[in-house]
RNA sequence: GGCGGCAUAGCCAAGUGGUAAGGCCGGGGUCUGCAAAACCCCUAUCCCCAGUUCGAGUCUGGGUGCCGCCUCCA
């Protein structure tokens, strides 16, 4: 079986096949370090972890690295707002990110470089590029000349006779730095340093890097000069990412990266959740009133590069389904089910799994984790519906060695989706604070009161139970089984 | 104006030319004094039109609608 990715540069999918066997370098545009992440960042750093996870679990040696971006106008707006310097803005929200990833469980990267460590690189970078040619020194800036660059556009699918200068209405054309360039779509590498502001000494005197630079001279840094897979959201394509390629492969003469990959947006009410707009929320806000795992499968419900609505409902949505999810993995945890397993061989020689299997197929085609989460909850209620017949009816028509292959096999590719699931103490052990006799008990007072046709007083002890998180189960022939919140 | 993408049930959503995965919601049933829990079952011909084909959601052309990007952006 062949993984194929859908390539942007390409714009096709195409059979994956890694420069070196048996190993991938990754790297993933990460953020700048000026405000909480919002859902959109939360999407691109979950959908990226799993592809991480899944190229590992397909046997690949990754190697993954992801950017802050702490050099910045925004940043530098925010320190003199809050009276603070950049670097104490950056340090609070680079802790703040790590805090989020940790509880949506997005694996950390093998690197964090920062733009503030990689200024060495950064200069040199620009050197090579103004000794080339491609860069050009303008009172105390540099500039990147894209005419210099045949290749320009070659990402994005648009050549420069085609972009229409200030079209997406954020930039002046009269700005005075615009002034400055040879050509509109020429970008500042380096940028002169403005009183006040934090600066660093270079060739071209006291300054600070331009935003495209520090993820080229990151890679060719950390990972090399071609790397396999370089990620990002999809409103990076141009011009970040179509200036990356300019900046590494005017110096290099080689590929940036063997396969682009973006992620669609986040979408609020039909537009693009952005700061800009306003309209966007907080890993943080949403976690407040959402499981951290329910917002990990409302992203990978979507095809990764298709736009995602955020709403309340498919949150919702999300929420519940994550419940049948969990109830699968927490299956072999229950003890009535646990038990009975210390006797069971261990299986010797497991069968090819064709459930491993379909995942596989489903996830190897571009990343398809919409189709493996089909076999997850294939898995997951299957075993929901064991663990409730053996909890409601005592014993199950499936083997024991069955039912814990395909727990196994369901813990196994939950894990590859970054699915973390923890039996919650808290609320198994809360028999709302009743000792099993005084429950017993009751239900013995209720037995009576039934038989005598008091149902009033019989319905009472059963909704006085259920307060306390104890439902009851009449079964046929006047039996009752009663069981805590969590079984 | 240029480039690109998307349109599948009430909602979300997969789908590699051969008669539509999955999730959520909803409905029906079994059981029950009534419930609860549990279990079982049910819910689409794929935006419109025209082609290619023995056969198209899946390819081609046209249309309509929505979205992203065109130097802040994940």
């Amino acid at each position: 079986m062949t993984l194929t990715i859908y390539n942007t540069l390409t714009r096709r999918k195409e059979p994956f096949e890694s420069r070196k066997p048996g190993k991938v370098q990754m790297y993933c545009c990460g953020i700048t370090v000026y405000d909480y992440c919002h859902l959109g960042h939360g999407r691109t750093c979950i959908v990226w972890d799993v592809v991480r996870r899944y190229l590992e679990w397909r046997g690949y040696e990754v190697q993954y690295v992801q950017n802050f971006t702490d050099i910045d106008d925004k940043i530098l707006n925010r320190a003199r707002a809050e009276g603070t310097s950049m670097e104490a803005v950056s340090e609070r929200f680079i802790e703040a990110y790590f805090e989020d990833m940790e509880r949506l469980n997005v694996r950390p990267a093998d690197a964090y470089p920062r733009a503030t460590s990689t200024l060495d690189g950064i200069k040199r970078l620009v050197y090579d590029l103004e000794q080339k040619g491609y860069a050009y020194p303008e009172q105390g800036d540099v500039y990147y000349s894209v005419r210099q660059f045949a290749d320009y556009g070659k990402l994005s699918g648009r050549k420069l006779e085609d972009l229409q200068a200030g079209a997406s209405g954020r930039v002046e054309v009269e700005d005075p730095d615009s002034q400055k360039k040879k050509d509109p779509f020429d970008f500042a590498l380096w940028k002169a340093a403005k009183p006040g502001e934090p600066a660093w000494d270079s060739p071209w005197g006291p300054g600070r890097p331009g935003w495209h630079i520090e993820c080229s001279a990151m890679v060719r840094e950390r990972l090399g000069e071609t790397i396999d897979f370089h990620m990002g959201g999809g409103d990076l394509i141009f011009p970040h990412h179509e200036n990356e390629i300019a900046q590494s492969e005017a110096v290099t003469g080689k590929p940036l990266a063997r396969y682009w990959l973006h992620n669609g947006m986040v979408k609020v009410g039909g537009e693009k959740m952005s700061k800009s707009l306003g309209n966007f929320v907080t890993i943080r806000d949403i976690l407040a009133q959402y499981d951290p795992m329910a917002v990990r499968l409302f992203v990978l419900q979507a095809q990764y590069r298709k736009p995602l609505d955020f709403t309340p409902e498919a949150l919702a949505a999300a929420t519940n389904g994550w419940k049948t999810l969990k109830e699968g993995l927490l299956f072999g945890y229950y003890s009535i089910i646990n038990n009975s397993w210390e006797d069971d061989s261990p299986n010797p020689n497991p069968a090819p799994n064709s459930l491993i299997q379909r995942f596989r197929e489903a996830v190897d085609e571009d990343f398809n984790f919409a189709g493996g989460l089909a076999v997850l909850f294939e898995i997951a209620k299957k075993l929901q519906r064991e663990a409730n017949i053996l909890v409601h009816q005592g014993e199950s028509t499936t083997s024991v060695r069955q039912l814990r292959q395909q727990w196994q096999t369901l813990v196994e590719l939950a894990g590859v989706l970054g699915f973390r699931a923890e039996p919650d103490e808290k609320v198994q052990e809360s028999n709302g604070g009743l000792k099993d006799e005084e429950i017993e008990a009751l239900i013995e007072k209720r037995a009576a009161a039934r038989k005598e046709k008091n149902f009033a007083e019989g319905d009472r002890i059963r909704d006085e139970l259920l307060s306390l998180g104890i439902t009851l189960m009449d079964r046929p022939g006047g039996v009752t089984h009663w069981h805590g919140k969590n079984n």
